[in-house]
Order: C-alpha cells, then structure tokens, then sequence
DNA sequence: GTTAGTTTGTGAATCAATTCACAAGCCCAG
DNA sequence: CTGGGCTTGTGAATTGATTCACAAACTAAC
C-alpha cells in the first residue's frame, strides 16, 4: 500500500467526527459533496482521501453512513483500546487526565507520571501519579502505546529518550520544542503557543495575504 | 507581498522559540544547518523560509542570533500585547486561564465567558467568568483580538457565530468540529481527538508505511 | 592580499497534494 | 425496461511545497 500522507489522515479523522454525528441522528447516506461542506474540504478531495482507501461509495447515491464510519474506524484503528500514559501532572496533564471524552472514544489511561516529588503518590480518581523514574520499568507490564507528554520544554527531550527506551511507539508532545526520535517513534505535535503565534501572525498581516477587511 | 504558506509560518514559530532559548545562552550567531537540526527540517528549507521576508544572514558565518530572533518576532506580530478571551469555563478552559506562558508571550487574557449559570460570576485570579450572551456588547469595549473556543462541539458553531457579530477576527479552537466563518475570521483547531487518531493510525499500519519495527 | 574554507540566497528541478473533468454506474419515475 | 438525473472513482492536469545545487559573499589564517 501507498504511504498515506498524515493531511489525509487528520480528514479522516474530521470526516468520521461528523458522520458518527450524523449516524446518530439516524441519517443513511451522505455524499462527498456534504462531507466536503462539513469537513472544510472540496468533494473531490474527500473522495480522493476516500479512495486510497477502498471503494465506499455507490455512484449516483452516496455512501451509506454506517458502513463509512465502520470503514473509518476500522482504518483508523479505533476498534480496540489503546493505553495511554500521561507523563506531566501540571495543568494541562490534570485536565486531560480528568477529561473521560478519551475513555469514551478508546484512549484509556493506565498511568500519570511526574518528577516532583511533592506530587509523585497524590490520587486522581483511581490513578496514582508515579514517579517518572520508574516508567522504563512498569512499562514491561503495562505496555503503554502511547505517551502524553505535557511537561516543560526543557525537560520534554529527557522524558522523549526514557519513553523510547521503555519501548513507547507514539508520542503526543504538548512540549513547545521538535523532539529527536528514532523513525519508529510516531509524535504528533500539540502546541498552542505556535497556534497563536499563527494568528497574530494572520493578524499582523491581513492586508498583505489578500483578505479584504 | 507573495502569501506565506501556513507551514512556513509554522516553522518560524519553531526557529523563534529555538533562538530565544540560544540568545539567553549567550549564542551569537547560528548557522541554518543548526536551525534545521533543532527545528525537524533541513537547511535549504530554513533559508528558503527565511528568504521570503528578507536577507537576515552573512555567507560564510550563518545569522546573528539576536538580530534574526527580533525579526522573526516583528514578522510574526509578537511586539505588540493582543487581547485574548477565553470561552468555555471547563476543564481546558480553566487550564489554559491560569497558565502564565501566555500573558509572558504578551497573549493577556481579559476575559472568561461561560454558558453554564453556576459557573457565571465565579472568580478566576483576577477574572470573573461571565455570561457568554454579553459577548458581543463586551466587544465594544474590550476590543479583544483573539478568541480561544473550550466549549462542547454541539455549541462551538452557535458561539462562533457571536464571535464574529463581536468582530472577532481569529479564533483559536479546540472543539472538534470544522467551524463555517467568513474569510476574513482566521481560525487555528487544536484537535486532541484528531491527533490521538493520527497516533492510532500509525501505530495500527506501522509495517505498511514502511518503518521498520 | 591571497587563498582555503564556510554558509547564505535563490533559480531550477523534483516531489507531493489538490483540483479538474468525465466515463461508469446507480436510482427512480413512468 | 428505458431514459434522465445524480454521484462516485480516478487518470490527467495543475498547483504548491520541498529539495537540489551552485554562484556569491563572507571570515580567518598566513
């Protein structure tokens, strides 16, 4: 199989957001064409993305919805549960460990770590944040897939090498610097500091890039 | 002025924080192999990055470190404090009002909005959460620049549509929905769900895409 | 002042993503 | 069971982004 760009993977990601959507309100069939709409993209884009996939659709009618999101998610990779540790329990590590919509969509959290003592043992719902010192070690029976790292920037690179040796496959790095990892790591990138720089950015510079005001 | 494209932009921001942290160092000058490396790019692409806003560097000796930071900050619109509010009083909302790294980035929160009764009028620091339907007469005064949207997907679009009768012309938005807005309002998605897919992907068609395991 | 060694800035070339455009296939009405 | 009206699936064309490759310009050493 091709290599699937990772643009067309976010789409899909957006197009299975709304179709679950519209699934539960009963709807049978959508066409790229409202995908599209919905999804920010052009219909031939979505059919496109669609395509390297499979053949989903029945021409002149649409796709059937359930089906489609079944494909999605199967694509995806939704249909079993992944286990996520979450290593920083400052602001962000607390709301997202607190936040029960990754449970639902199959994102458990097994473990929350920490460097500062005063918060290694302290309990959120059922978990106990660990000292990060230990997670080479639990990782032999936890078998985390994947890390959540929500931790200051300077210390996002030691972390990144620890969860590389503990054998972690996929990282989603709130850290605001470029992680160096091996090829078999998998990061994605959350960085709101970068996001909001793109708008002031987009601001400073309205006129020049042609948006009539 | 020829548009920049949204990756390129990106990528500033990347250089930007990278050269910051060399400049408290003590770092001088720096070279666009270095910056490639530190910033997950190669060199050709920081000087073609660089090279549509201008000649920042000497042949044979690279850029001067405090000199390309400033500029990087002019171009990106950081000398200036923008005006930021904060919809959705939840989890990421309240997370996100009490981080200080956006006010030392001159992002300065002036305001809190919720829809929820019992969280209207609670204090925060130094903010009172107010009613989302005060909004757009807020506005008048405030001016705010920039909107950060914690709100429900169901609600994300009905909220928008008031930003944007406040004249709201960049929203940073975290419900994960496409949001449909006029051209003129520029939107940035921090889509948790829609990363944690992409993480889930990978780690699901890691043999197809040719990483070695 | 000359030379060796660097590193930038940038057209040209390549690679990747998106859009176009239309034949093929399906539904439904009559 | 036939024709009109839609919508998919997909090569081809186009647009956009990245990489290549090298002349130009600088430093430093002698």
């Amino acid at each position: 199989m091709k290599r699937i760009a990772d643009s067309t993977v976010r789409r899909l990601s957006v197009y299975l957001r709304f179709l679950e959507e519209s699934v539960t309100r009963g709807v049978r069939t959508i066409s790229s064409e409202e995908l599209a709409r919905r999804g920010g993209t052009t219909s031939a884009q979505v059919r496109k993305d669609l395509s390297f996939f499979g053949s989903f659709g029945k021409r002149g009618l649409g796709y059937p919805a359930p089906e489609l999101t079944a494909s999605l998610r199967d694509i995806l990779g939704l249909d079993r549960a992944w286990r996520v540790i979450i290593i920083g329990a400052g602001k962000i590590g607390t709301a997202l460990a607190q936040y029960h919509g990754f449970k639902q969509r199959g994102f458990n959290i097994v473990a929350v770590y920490d460097a500062d003592a005063r918060k290694i043992g302290s309990r959120w719902e059922d978990l106990v944040v660990r000292d990060i010192r230990q997670v080479e070690r639990d990782a032999q029976h936890d078998n985390p897939d994947i890390a959540v790292l929500t931790v200051p920037a300077e210390e996002a690179q030691a972390v990144a090498d620890r969860l590389v040796r503990a054998s972690v496959k996929a990282i989603l790095n709130f850290a605001p610097i470029q992680l160096q990892l091996p090829a078999d790591v998998t990061v994605r990138h959350v960085n709101m500091a970068m996001e909001l720089e793109g708008l002031s950015y987009a601001l400073t510079n309205r006129e020049r890039d042609g948006d009539p005001v």
